[in-house]
RNA sequence: GGAGGGAUGGGUGAGUGGUUGAAACCGGCGGUCUUGAAAACCGUUAGCCCCGAAAGGGGCUCGGGGGUUCGAAUCCCUCUCCCUCCGCCA
């Protein structure tokens, strides 16, 4: 969410940045509206104080045992009117709430301005496509066959985008999880934590997937829970409404959680394994961070993140998005995608952003600052630190051998008691 | 699921209709003292919103929402969360 203040001192300059997101019309009249709650709230507050003052006067008068009955009077018509600009200024103030919360944060100077994924721009690259000396297989194809992944039966039990792992595919999955969570909190510093998978909407209004996006979560019907679409939200809104010491930053946590996305809007896209599944398992990385130094955050957090994958030996690169490619609460992104053989390119394995205090500001988080003591919104960073089915896939893809078993990354044999190569299972799927 | 008890500022915790935005203590900050520190003492210390160029003034906020009243932290309704006991349960 955006600074009231702010929106109304920079209303050209937020206007603008948000057409260089494609979105328009959000402010139309903000201006009218925003006066006129003014207006209602000061009649309103010019009663109540009046009101303040009779009010004490009255309670000096009763204890002397006087007659305050015409000034009571008075009073009550005082408080009518006070409804009455209330109300006024509150639909107004309603107003302007719902245009605010779903006005999506500011791109950050940096980021390159375009309309979508088309323009977007790569950074750097990591490792070399690796060129098949026979016709690499699709994981969906791979993976049935080595008897380590079943579409069909994961249809039966719960329907389309949905996977079953079995035997080396259901123990890879783990590795993968148990080694990123290893790289993340050993090596660059983050506190692992175990979230809720379940959460309220109040913690997805803090990080901005309420109430613009709630046609893409999970609900449990007759309450108030949701399934997350990714750990970002437990994670980011655990510090909801406190107020955190600066020496206390950067908070660097992480965690492993099942992710729960509908998916609607995206029929007919990606429906062949993996990639799309309204069930996928994640390792989050979240950073809170002083508003100072939240880029370099994202820098590093950037680099964490792909760290995963230059372990695992799995070509990469880096792009920015784009303005119009980019995320409602994040004002930069850096997305990481993997070379994928059977889509002849890189696809987004992670995606690593600063929302600055778009979140704070949602979710309350602030920071008391310098030897005055005052209170400021700190800055939320998060990314995937990496999406495991697609890491998953992207082995079987990559590390393929021309007689349809698969190459174990090193970094991964210890956690797969030093198993080198994923033959075809003989285990009943 | 049943019965009861709670929710107050950065923290602990007083406060049951009228100068209480809120005692006291802890913590933080500033100062006195000290070579320095500690101790002691003194002072200071919530957030948001509105008017104003500023100085300053005003409003709202005691878990959330609604109500009673001239006036609510205090009374009523409702929701959420926490705690205790019983039941059930991985």
């Amino acid at each position: 969410m955006l600074d009231l203040g702010y929106v109304r001192q920079n209303l050209e300059l937020v206007r603008r940045k948000l057409n260089d997101r494609g979105v328009s019309g959000l402010l139309a009249d903000f201006e009218t509206v925003d006066n006129e709650r003014r207006k209602y709230l000061v009649e309103a507050e010019r009663r109540k104080a009046r009101r303040n003052q009779v009010s004490g006067e009255i309670a000096v008068l009763k204890k002397q045992g006087g007659d305050a009955a015409s000034l009571v009077a008075e009073m009550k018509l005082l408080g009518a009117e006070i409804d009455d600009f209330d109300r006024e200024a509150a639909a107004r103030d309603q107003t302007l709430r719902a245009v605010l919360e779903r006005i999506p944060n500011l791109p950050h100077e940096s980021v390159p301005v375009g309309k979508s994924a088309e323009e977007n721009v790569e950074i750097r690259r990591w490792g070399e496509p690796r060129q098949f000396e026979f016709e690499p297989k699709p994981h969906w194809e791979l993976g049935p066959s080595l008897g380590i992944l079943d579409f069909d039966r994961a249809a039966k039990i719960a329907g389309a985008r949905f996977a079953v792992y079995a035997g080396v595919g259901a123990q890879l999955e783990r590795a993968l999880a148990n080694f990123m969570l290893d790289v993340h909190t050993r090596e660059h510093g983050y506190t692992e934590i175990f979230p809720p998978f379940i959460v309220n909407s109040a913690t997805l209004f803090g990080t901005g997937q309420l109430p613009k996006f709630k046609e893409d979560l999970f609900k449990l019907e007759g309450s108030d829970y949701w399934l997350i679409p990714t750990a970002e939200v437990p994670l980011t809104n655990l510090y909801a409404g406190e107020v955190l010491l600066e020496e206390s930053l950067p908070i660097k946590l992480c965690a492993w959680t099942a992710c729960f996305r509908s998916e609607a809007g995206s029929y007919g896209k990606d429906t062949r394994g993996l990639i799309r599944q309204h069930q996928f398992q994640k390792v989050e990385l979240v950073k809170l961070t002083s508003p100072e130094s939240s880029y370099d955050e994202l820098e590093s957090l950037t680099r964490d993140a792909g760290r995963v994958l230059e372990l695992l030996g799995l070509p990469y690169r880096v792009v920015a998005l784009s303005t119009g490619d980019l995320g409602f609460s994040s004002a930069k992104t850096y997305d990481l995608e993997v070379w994928l053989p059977s889509s002849e390119g890189y696809r987004e394995i992670s995606s690593c952003s600063n929302c600055e205090a778009f979140q704070a500001r949602r979710a309350n988080i602030r920071i008391r600052r310098g030897k005055g003591g005052k209170t400021a919104l700190l800055h939320t960073l998060n990314g995937s630190g990496v999406a495991i089915g697609r890491t998953w896939l992207a082995i079987i893809e990559n590390c393929q051998e021309s007689d349809g078993s698969v190459r174990v990354p090193e970094v991964l044999q210890p956690y797969l008691g030093g198993l080198q190569k994923i033959i075809p299972q003989t285990h009943h799927l």
